[in-house]
DNA sequence: GTCTATACGCTGATAGAC
DNA sequence: GTCTATCAGCGTATAGAC
């Protein structure tokens, strides 16, 4: 019983996380207002005070909440056996171009930013818990190619400053020009995933089925 | 001295610009306060109000004043006809990175992101002014190229994506993560740039000389 | 052009009844 | 746990003297 009531409180936090989640996407963190989220979650202000000690605690309660499911994905990736090396940074390349342009947290970077002055620890949690662990899965599936020699070895640093480049700003670029009538033709993510995932083949050694490694004499 | 008096003028507007840009950078749009900038521009609070309408007519003036000198300096670039295509090419390199990581424009894109949803005419202006001549200028560098066979024929939104992705999501980490003390080991700029040039001239099909493309059998 | 003084809405947050 | 009522403070912006 105890644990029914738990869950009918965790219920409405969750509620209020992904209200919460939306708004700070669509208005960013300063142009959310306690009194905004109370009308969208359909409570009191005051009743938003009872589940969140303030502001700060209830955005730190959304970036949380978002990337715990995000970074299991990646997980479960790379523990699966039955794909080969190649499949599977293709899977881990639809998985982070997924998580990072279609879920909250992913999306929620631009706001992260902009709150990173006034709430450092956000941002270092951010980086540990979300930026660091996604690092250290694609680290750890790159270097289990290279060691039965699919790949070539690799400066990891460049390796996730050219891998999750493109990604990060796909989607901050999305967030930025939201408003643009033809967003899918200047980013269209399929197209540009597919040419990202070719160059860094290239760049692993691999030779591409898309884009063969013979170049003109 | 219609002229003098213009300048007396022009010079206060870009006192209060230099000031408000760098506001902007610290605390965000939402996050500056008219009255801090009046503060660190040593002047009355209702002195702003005589030189720009409103707080989002002075963000955007910031935003435009920086762009115009950022671009031009591409521009210069692509016009220089003493340098080869690759030697063109990683200035190119150089010029982007200094310019989105260590000037105002570049630096501003997580602050345009965060107004973009409440003023996106910011966001389509910042985009034709900025990004898109940014793009113009590389596409022109690099069409070039392949036209007198130095370089393989290229998807441009493909290429853009390679190229800015990762120069914009250094400058905007670099912008989340300032507080961090080790900044610099997290993210080298330098290490970055070079192996990040080195990754799009295979992509271009150049041989390259700190990485040749002699691959292991 | 710069100042002092002020209007006034909205902010995050709290008190206390039920 | 949710409500109504309210607070003090800060936000942008303006009026008008000099």
């Amino acid at each position: 019983m105890a644990e029914v009531k738990e869950n009918h409180v965790s219920s409405r936090r969750q509620e209020i996380l992904a209200a919460a989640t939306q708004a700070f996407l669509d208005k960013g963190f300063s142009g959310t207002s306690m009194t905004h989220l109370a009308k969208v979650c359909g409570i009191q202000k005051a009743s938003l005070y009872h589940h969140f000690p303030g502001k700060e605690d209830l955005f730190i309660a959304c970036v949380t909440d978002g990337y715990a499911q995000a970074v299991d994905q990646l997980d479960d990736l790379h523990g699966d056996d039955t794909l080969n090396d190649v499949e599977k940074i293709t899977a881990a390349f639809d998985c982070l171009y997924r998580i990072t342009i279609s879920s909250p947290v992913g999306r929620l970077s631009p706001v992260i930013a902009e709150v990173s002055r006034t709430m450092p620890n956000v941002a270092k949690m951010f980086h540990a818990n979300y930026i660091a662990r996604q690092q250290a899965v694609l680290e750890k599936i790159i270097s289990a190619g290279v060691e039965r020699g699919s790949y070539r070895p690799q400066n990891y640093k460049v390796l996730h400053h050219l891998v999750f480049g493109p990604i990060v700003t796909l989607s901050l670029s999305r967030e930025m020009f939201a408003s643009f009538d033809d967003l899918d033709s200047h980013f269209p993510v399929d197209e540009l995933k597919a040419g990202h995932l070719s160059a860094i083949l290239t760049e692993l050694g691999v030779a591409d089925t898309m884009q063969p490694l013979s170049q003109p004499a």
